[in-house]
DNA sequence: TTCTCAAAAATATGATCAAATATTTTGAAC
DNA sequence: GTTCAAAATATTTGATCATATTTTTGAGAA
């Protein structure tokens, strides 16, 4: 049995990308090394290790001072992570699409199963989790890795804010885009497989959008403007 | 005089980042953390964060065995560097062209002036420098952080390889979309700083493409062929 | 306010331990 | 006696930790 001890910087970095990804940092968070060595039971270093990662990665932000924060998106870098996710994240799906089999959908329908358990619970972590895991299984099948470590620096940068808007607006979230996407990849349409992440992207990224532009109280009625359509 | 120290950790970063962009590591090369303190005469810690940071950037890659290595392309790798290159950095200029004043027209035109003295003194390394340079100086200007951070990661990614050809056909070097991409600045004109910037990673890229495909002795000829039409 | 200084946090060093690779040794078969 | 491969050993490298040093912050005094 191969079982490879994964090393104590590469298990605190995952832990901590869970962390920013799931909604445990929130942006503005200041991060201190000290604390998380306290909190994760770690030694300095590869919690240092892990945290220059995290930054290089863009899901931390090193201020001037030595200061380290989970980033606040400005409305302009929530434009840029728009046009950037649209740029990148259909391209896997296309090239995932001829390579899908059988038991990627089957997969990927599981994934949804528990994605839409969890919203009807009301279940906020758990559907950021199956959301993630979504995507990412399905952009994991395009095999190009370059492609996939930008979107997951991408997810790494959107992921807190969005998580910041989907907490307050849990009801408004739109899960067809799965299923369409699921069906598309039976069909080995990669036009309509690419069109419906494209739509969940943008459903998603407005959202972040509208709260910074106008406020908290904004999302909730430009959802459901687009809902009435 | 307000001289912020800069850590030692960032200056390693920084150093081992050049070593990668300009040459002096070499893909396949192996990267031993012992060596690079040794080389750069500096602590363990230090040069392990900056290995870090610079394999979350994708300038280094991490072997299953605790190796490190300077990452040699596949030919799909340099398929999605050149797809992600022409997504990212054509979007950059666009967003730099109204942002453009006389000041960075001027800087520009320095860094070419630059640029094309390297070439005719067939000084690669100068060349890659001020290459380099005039890009993100044009990047820079879009005042876009995270899509620079994304230009920044892809050019290490491509950047080894990049001077492995440029090394062997420097003689082929194209610099006139520079003169065009400033001109363009100077007219305000976002489509056409755009084309030339899309030419000029096409050309790049193209050579690495071609000496994947088939090998050293292609690259030659098919840049004769590019430039006969 | 501005300055000083102590506490807290980040940074850096070097030592220690563990893991992986390289080298040598061993021993059986031919 | 030679060859080859497996075992044993040595060496190199990576991972982690404890500790010392430096920097920053922020409270309180001038």
């Amino acid at each position: 049995m191969e079982h490879r001890k994964v090393p104590e910087h590469e298990a605190i970095y995952l832990r901590i990308r869970e962390m920013i990804l799931f909604g445990v940092l929130v942006p503005g968070q200041p991060v201190t090394i000290q604390g998380l060595v306290e909190v994760l039971d770690a030694g300095t270093t590869p919690v240092r290790e892990a945290i220059r990662r995290l930054t290089a990665e863009g899901a931390l932000e090193a201020k001037g001072n030595r200061r380290i924060t989970v980033p606040e998106l400005s409305l302009t870098q929530v434009e840029e992570l728009y046009f950037a996710r649209l740029s990148i994240e259909p391209k896997l799906v296309q090239i995932a699409v001829p390579r899908a089999n059988e038991e990627l959908t089957k997969h990927l329908r599981e994934i949804d199963n528990h994605l839409n358990a969890a919203i009807s619970e009301g279940d906020i972590e758990g559907y950021l989790k199956y959301n993630y895991r979504f995507h990412f299984a399905l952009y994991e099948a395009a095999g190009a890795g370059i492609l996939l470590a930008l979107a997951q620096s991408l997810w790494l940068r959107a992921g807190p804010s969005l998580r910041g808007v989907l907490g307050r607006y849990a009801n408004t979230i739109q899960p067809d885009q799965h299923d369409i996407t699921i069906r598309a990849l039976e069909n080995h349409d990669a036009a309509t497989a690419c069109r419906a992440i494209e739509d969940d992207i943008r459903q998603g990224m407005d959202q972040v959008r509208q709260v910074l532009i106008f406020g908290d109280s904004a999302a909730q009625n430009t959802v459901k403007s687009v809902l009435a359509d």
